[in-house]
DNA sequence: TCTTACATGTGTCTTTTACATGTAGGAGAG
DNA sequence: CTCTCCTACATGTAAAAGACACATGTAAGA
């Protein structure tokens, strides 16, 4: 393993972010959920739940596909707006299960991290 | 991006785990920040702190011997003890300082997965 | 002797994330 | 009208992280 110069910050400082892993699915569910929008829009709107670490916007679309074809959104071309024609997304029955399923394994993720905080302050 | 297998569940529910990338890393600190130890005892003891999702032991070595060459941990042979060698592991000073990065890291996406439980409960 | 537990590792593939780039419509400035 | 900017969607590919398989050796006990 080859010390990955992307784990230093600028000032010898160290780099975390404790991010969760494909975090921007359950984003993109919860967002999708509350209602129906295009990928640009969403791009735009992660930041409110992702904080500082915004997904990238290729592979925000390609995500988009991928839950398209495992059937968690539906999407269709919308040209009734002005500018560029947008794919509007919506969640399907499928996609708000697992949004769901996120949500327990977010609350999981919750006491994990609780517990490991409280031992990491017990003998500070 | 080809549908993933893996996060297909048995019977037709879905695998989420919600894990902290690379949570690994802050758990081998805080183990080793209690006391040193060798890497098979590590792997025994780090279910306490990343639950059902064990660590691999081949990725387990690779990662400890990774932060050995950035300073994090130091190790030497220890063959006082009946049984194999083992290689035991200490936490160094930067060790410490990195593991006060990821509970500060952590804390912050304690907010974060509440923000966005909130959210998710809100129109429920 | 054979199996099991302890202990440390390498090799390699897949999945996830990061970075770079391409295409195109329209709005407003000059 | 042309230049630039913002919107909108997309592909290509590299790097990082994780998963899976296997190799090596010590020692205890059936």
């Amino acid at each position: 393993m080859r010390a990955p110069r992307s784990r230093r910050h600028h000032h010898g400082r160290w780099r975390v972010l404790a991010r969760v892993e494909r975090f921007a699915e359950p984003a993109l569910l919860l967002l999708l959920r509350e209602r129906p929008s295009h990928g640009y829009d969403l791009l735009e709107r992660l930041p409110e739940l992702t904080g500082e670490a915004r997904v990238e916007m290729g592979n925000l679309y390609r995500l988009l596909r991928g839950l398209e074809e495992e059937g968690l959104v539906s999407s269709e071309w919308d040209d009734s707006s002005p500018g560029p024609a947008k794919r509007r997304y919506a969640i399907t029955p499928d996609g708000e299960r697992l949004l769901d399923h996120w949500a327990e394994a977010l609350r999981r993720a919750q006491q994990r991290t609780a517990r490991f905080l409280t031992r990491y302050e017990e003998r500070r």
